[in-house]
DNA sequence: CTTTTTTATGCAACTATTTGCATATTAAAG
DNA sequence: CTTTAATATGCAAATAGTTGCATAAAAAAG
């Protein structure tokens, strides 16, 4: 249900084609949500037919046409009921800590090296995060309200990959102690 | 593919039914993976039909037949090279940031309350997270060894319930800061 | 005694997401 | 010039997960 109101909101503002939204997503909603472009393009299609959203046909020769997307009435007042509506707690299902907790199977060589392959993206996170931060921590106080929301989403990313990081040195810290002792 | 391997993992040190391994999930696993009784009892029809686990039928009169899983040899070498493959990088997809971000659509009142029953929820979690370690490291050092890995698991839990929770407060703060200054 | 909760299982329909394939233009790199 | 990467779109099949329904005994609560 939530993809479909995440592409309500990105074009709220904006009207856009598949493409555009991917790459919004990317840009703007990348701390919190990810999305495949095959199921934008089907999600667009699925919200195109219930009209939510309308559709101008740009015809271009030996090209797929170019669709351009907008949110109609119904559309936003999903959006408001939806917003107004409770969501669920976020489900969390993580298959490396499936591997880590059956990790006595195998060598914590193995384990190490998967936390560090881990590691090395996490950190890349954080620092694409960071930067973004001091993108908004430039802008004149006065200026900051209209991205002040965005910016707590960017919050969300920058505290979530702390603490990731912060567990993952604990863990590769256990795991390399205990390979120390076995030699 | 994990839930599959998060249920091979559980039934290697214990042979058990559906609902032995739906309890499993919560105690264990709950930290950081969630599954429904549907599907777990689906995946394991899935499993037993793929010869990763073994069935032992106990004829119950009146009742359905309760069915004993255990791992096969096929389902140990299933898991064993699922743990020496690369598992991909958790995705995250959460509907409340989605709500947040769209927040400017609503009243703040609406977002405060949102996140406010969230953070209610996970100090609730973070509270049973924090008992569950007290009772690990109440256990004689000599005798924590078998429970590290578990124990890893469990400071992800906790350590993503602190984050959480210090982002809820950031959150709330600016909300109510600013709902303030508009009175 | 009666209601509620827990134990115990499962199907069916639907929604969400991934994986693999397929096409075709434009821009950049070598 | 030619290959590679990026732009731009989409279908089909499969896997993953949710929601709603359905059954029925045992244990606990009131």
């Amino acid at each position: 249900m939530s993809l479909k109101h995440a592409i309500l909101t990105l074009l709220e503002t904006e009207e856009g084609s598949g493409y555009d939204l991917l790459k919004r997503f990317k840009e703007r909603l990348g701390f919190f949500w990810n999305a495949s472009h095959q199921q934008i393009y089907s999600q667009l299609k699925s919200m195109f037919e219930d009209g939510l959203i309308s559709c101008e046909f740009e015809a271009q020769t030996g090209k797929p046409d170019r669709k351009v997307y907008s949110v109609t009435q119904a559309g936003h007042e999903a959006l408001l009921s939806w917003i107004n509506q409770e969501v669920k707690i976020n489900k969390i299902n993580d298959a490396l800590l499936v591997k880590l907790y059956a990790g006595h199977l195998v060598d914590s060589a193995v384990l190490i090296e998967e936390v560090s392959r881990h590691q090395v993206i996490h950190q890349r996170m954080l620092a694409t995060f960071l930067a973004i931060e001091q993108q908004y921590l430039a802008i004149p106080a006065d200026k900051q309200k209209p991205f002040s929301l965005p910016y707590l989403t960017l919050r969300k990313g920058i505290l979530g990959e702390q603490a990731w990081l912060a567990w993952a040195q604990e863990v590769l810290d256990y795991l390399k102690q205990g390979q120390q002792s076995s030699r």
